[in-house]
DNA sequence: GGCGTGACCCCAT
DNA sequence: TATGGGGCCACGC
């Protein structure tokens, strides 16, 4: 399980169950938590994601703010983020960083 | 063994 | 604030 011979994308599924409900992470905290820069590759992961009812993968935004996309929509992702209690609008989030978690301190 | 793709990010204008 | 362009990593074929 803590075992390191996951692949890169499955780290990120870790990290991404590793977030709370009602916060949210960023595709930039997940590669830096990874100490790499391949937010491409992070999103890549969410997109090949096969733990879509596994991984909160909706829990993920961009970090301009933007929800980004989701497997079953963005429209769904922002329903999602709402229930979760994250304030968005217009499909962005209100305060990222109040509702951001970092796995860092 | 190499190329293209992708749920992206940052900077400058 | 919005838009355009360039660049980064991992995976699949």
């Amino acid at each position: 399980m803590d075992s390191k011979n996951n692949s890169f994308n499955e780290r990120c599924y870790e990290l991404l169950k590793l977030v709370p409900k009602g916060k949210v992470t960023t595709y930039r905290e997940i590669a830096k938590a990874l100490h790499t820069n391949a937010w491409r590759a992070v999103g890549n992961a969410m997109a090949k994601n096969k733990s879509l009812f596994v991984i909160p993968c909706h829990r993920v935004v961009r970090s301009n703010g933007s929800l980004g996309q989701y497997a079953l929509g963005a429209d769904k992702k922002s329903e999602l983020l709402i229930k979760e209690g994250v304030i968005v609008t217009n499909g962005r989030v209100k305060d990222l960083g109040k509702f951001i978690h970092r796995f860092s301190t």
